[in-house]
DNA sequence: CCGCTAAGTCAACAGTCGTTTACATCACAT
DNA sequence: ATGTGATGTAAACGACTGTTGACTTAGCGG
């Protein structure tokens, strides 16, 4: 084998690409659920299996570990916005919604958008985040970026993404039956709330 | 007088129910803001001009303080629903939503049911505010505690629970123009979606 | 005026936080 | 096989956390 010796077939002991990535999903599961400050850098490490230290070697300090898991949020985001075919963003919030569970599911991304470290750097990339995705959403109302407008189209945009937010975290709160929900219990709902909200006051 | 002498007419200087009251405000103001991890009892303290000890004094701790915090916005928030007239919960949302501001303005009650100091006993009474406000908002749809119910209109009322609170916090966040909205902006197009979810499938 | 209790202050405790430094160990090239 | 850089570990640092006990002082009754 080109990597080293091991009982596990292909695996190595020590892989620094390996363990980086297994810090940043922890630390993604952790940060969302208990927000920045409850989660505690030994936890995360413990956690993960690996030394304390490691976080500031890979990652310089709590803060750019962070950081890095609000990248992650950021690629994360664009990707699944990217399949949606912008006629069907109540799918795809549902999705988001489901993939988000009290126990920590699969997907934490819109959780992670909103626990704060309170440094101002990290703080503006969370508000270009959220700013973007309420821009996509006023898009499929027929929000255009040059031409002006009166601020409705955005502000209910917003309104949307403000919905999506707050189902993602009430799950996590364990909130039933809005917890237990499936991803096919939700789309339903979110299709008149999505409707309700954009298509009120559309012109055409 | 009655009460002690002091430069300021009325006032005394030394008034246990006067600083309990205080430290309450403060501390609803950085519980709401900060999270509980990131709130220290020592900031809390100063920015109230007493000293720390006296929380632990009239809380016994700061799971106490928090406590306290939230049996203020249950009462809080069971006044405000009680004022309203059954039929225009969008404007009762708009206006607890429009009281959140960036800088912590003066009302952060919804804020406040978002955060947890993980402690089991608090987490309990912060989910049966919720639940209870969920099914006040389902009641506005025709749901009935006894009759069966087939889990849509409760999930649709908690759907309407989750845009009023992710409002709050988006509000909270500094995300434009959502944030400088003001209260009569917000009616309109929660008007809308409230109508969109729970109206959309309304027998009658 | 004096004393006693309530109200508030002060300083220190033990524990935990993020971070750093010095050391051990593995993997690979030579 | 062996040295060497990469990878991971252990222990400690100072700062900060919530909490506590002894102390001081204001306020009221006598």
């Amino acid at each position: 084998m080109t990597v080293g010796t091991d009982r596990d077939s292909g695996t190595r002991r020590r892989d620094a690409a390996k363990t980086r990535q297994l810090l940043l999903e922890v630390a993604r599961r952790r940060f969302a659920r208990d927000g920045y400050a409850a989660a505690t850098v030994r936890d995360i490490a413990d956690e993960a299996g690996v030394n304390v230290a490691l976080i500031n070697r890979y990652f310089d300090s709590k803060e750019g570990l962070f950081e890095a898991c609000l990248g992650y949020a950021v690629e994360e985001l664009a990707r699944a916005a990217g399949d949606v075919p912008r006629t069907d963003i109540p799918a795809a919030i549902a999705q988001q919604a489901a993939g988000t569970t009290p126990e920590g599911g699969p997907n934490q991304v819109l959780l992670l958008l909103l626990r704060s470290s309170g440094d101002e750097r990290t703080e503006q990339m969370r508000l270009g985040v959220l700013r973007r995705f309420a821009e996509r959403l006023a898009a499929t109302a027929g929000w255009q970026p040059d031409r002006p407008d009166d601020g409705q189209l955005m502000l209910r945009a917003q309104l949307v993404l403000s919905a999506a937010i707050g189902v993602t975290l009430l799950r996590a709160s364990g909130l039933q039956p809005l917890t237990y929900a499936g991803e096919r219990d939700l789309v339903e709902p979110l299709r008149d709330l999505v409707n309700g909200v954009l298509r009120a006051t559309r012109p055409e």
